[in-house]
Parts: structure tokens; C-alpha cells; sequence
DNA sequence: TTTTTAACTTGCATTTCACAAGTAAACTAT
DNA sequence: ATAGTTTACTTGTGAAATGCAAGTTAAAAA
């Protein structure tokens, strides 16, 4: 299944994306994938959010069907499947680093380190293009591609 | 009521800034009084993403209690109130218009012009720094703030 | 061939959401 | 002064989403 058929309540690009990951757990998903290596189920249960497998299965699901990653069975262990950011899903590398830079102002007893704001606020985009290169380093690659 | 007793899931910062505004009407609020020049309770009902009476009031009380906004009495109409951003509220602008590039480049549907996305990530800075002096320049200004 | 591991799925109680209707205070018109 | 209107909510109710615990299936490891 493709494509759902969920009417949209408008199309201001603002609602389309709340639409898509405007939930409490899909871009933690994201984060976990695009920021932190977590690329396997098990991986992204082991968030210190603690989602539900139910939540974390229907997300993966979703996150899937709207093209945002695309899951991937590994071929050197058939109970594996490695999930992706897709073209659509690396670009909400912005998004959560936003998010991020914001939490990090604003949270007084934040993970972050201290100046994580000012440096992205500095230089936005080459921190989004360091990021995604991390990430392309990082993410498994395998031979052949399925499902 | 000031704070809420809310255990955080973590103190990640996208986490944070997810728990602050990760649900489908925050941001949606946060756009209209950002970028649509909707202030009022009324103006807020108006969007077209039809938002329940009850779930506005409550995001107003919240957003306000987590200091993303205030709510100024008009003194011109006692029935009124005004819902501005605070420091912490406008700087979600980032996060609002990175949402909205995200939407704009991948609603083959979008309302947003051709190019936005382009236009966005040539200098994110200036088009926020842009967004939020017109903010500035619409928000309604009274001579004695209230409540 | 038995056990373990990974990725889900199911059932159920709790919470949140959406829609419709109602209310109270402030303003406006007569 | 009084009746009607406007604004900003609040309340009630059913539907949907969420969270937790336990169960299932297929593949790999022992």
C-alpha cells in the first residue's frame, strides 16, 4: 500500500509537513535515523523516549508509505530490516536540527552543549550538509536492495 | 498555573522542542500568528485547517504556560485578547518556515509559489531574519498590556 | 533440533481529539 | 435601559490515538 487516502486539511506547505511528521514520535524516528545511527527496529526501541513497538511498527509504516524512508531487509540476516531516510526524509535534516537548536535554547536542563544555538544559527546550512555527510558516512550500505 | 508537572521523556533538545510543539495544532498556531497576521481567538477559529474551539483554548493556555506566547487584553474591546510571541515564541520562526520549505518542495499539491524551497535554502538566516521583522511590523502594539 | 533473537502483532485500559451545543461577559443598537 | 450580538470560551459525548503487557512468527545460532 502506497498511498493512504487521508484528506488533507489544506495545502500550506506548513500543514502538509505537520501532516506527515507532526506527531510525537515520527521525527524522533527521523532524529534517531538521520542524527544518532539507528537504523534497525531494535535500534530505534532503544530510544530514551521509550516508544511502544505497536507506535514505533505504525510509524515505520507511515514514515514509509509517504516516502519518507524505505526499509531495506539486510541480506546478511534475514530477520534484519534496515530503515532509511529517502531524498524526501534526508531533507528533514533542516527540520530537526531546528528543532534541535530551539530545544537547545530553550530547555534549561538540556543534553546539548552549551553554544549548540549560536554555532547553528552562525551557519545553518553548511551545519545541515555536515550532518548529512555524517550521516551518508555512517548509514549501512549493502549490495543488493529489497522490499 | 505556571508549570505543569509533565515528566519529560528526555532532555534530548528535539525531544524538548517536540514535547513543547510535536502535536498537530501547535504549530499550526504558531504559523497563523508568525506569518498570517491572526491574533485573536477569532482569527485563529478562521484557519482552513478547521481547528475545534476546545482544542484552541487549550493550546492557547499551553503554549502560554510553556512561555511560547502571552495573551494581552485589548483594551479597546474587554472581550478581546491578543496572543502575541514571546522571544521563545518567535524563534519557532526557523522551525515554521524550515517545516514550510520541507512542505513546499515535497505537496506536489502546495499552495507555496515555485522556488520557495530554493529560495529558503539559499539563506536561511536572512529569509527568517526577513519573516520575523514583518512579524514586528504587524503585530498589534497596545499602550497598557494586561493578564 | 532446540533455543534464542528480531520484528512485529494483539488485546485492552487510558488519554486525547473532534464535533456540536451551550454559557458568560462585554459591546452595540434602539 | 434593554434586547440582541459578538467574543471567547466550556461542556458533553463518541471516536480515535496511545501506552503497556503479552503473544506470535520467521530466521539464525547453539
Amino acid at each position: 500500500m502506497v498511498h493512504k487516502d487521508i484528506p488533507q486539511r489544506s495545502h500550506c506547505p506548513v500543514n502538509y509537513a505537520l501532516e506527515a511528521v507532526g506527531d510525537r514520535w515520527s521525527l524522533i524516528v527521523m532524529r534517531d535515523i538521520l542524527l544518532n545511527g539507528k537504523f534497525r527496529f531494535r535500534d530505534l526501541m532503544g530510544a530514551e523516549e521509550n516508544i511502544a513497538s505497536n507506535i514505533l511498527s505504525e510509524r515505520l509504516t507511515r514514515l514509509a508509505s509517504l516516502g519518507i524512508i524505505k526499509k531495506i531487509r539486510d541480506p546478511d540476516d534475514g530477520r534484519q530490516f534496515v530503515y532509511l531516510a529517502t531524498a524526501k526524509g534526508e531533507a528533514l535534516m533542516g527540520v530537526v536540527l531546528e528543532l534541535g537548536s530551539w530545544g537547545a535554547e530553550f530547555d534549561p536542563k538540556t543534553d546539548a552543549p552549551p553554544g549548540t544555538p549560536d554555532n547553528y544559527r552562525a551557519d545553518r546550512s553548511a551545519i545541515i550538509t555536515g550532518a548529512l555527510e555524517a550521516y551518508h558516512a555512517m548509514k549501512p550500505r549493502f549490495s543488493n536492495k529489497q522490499e
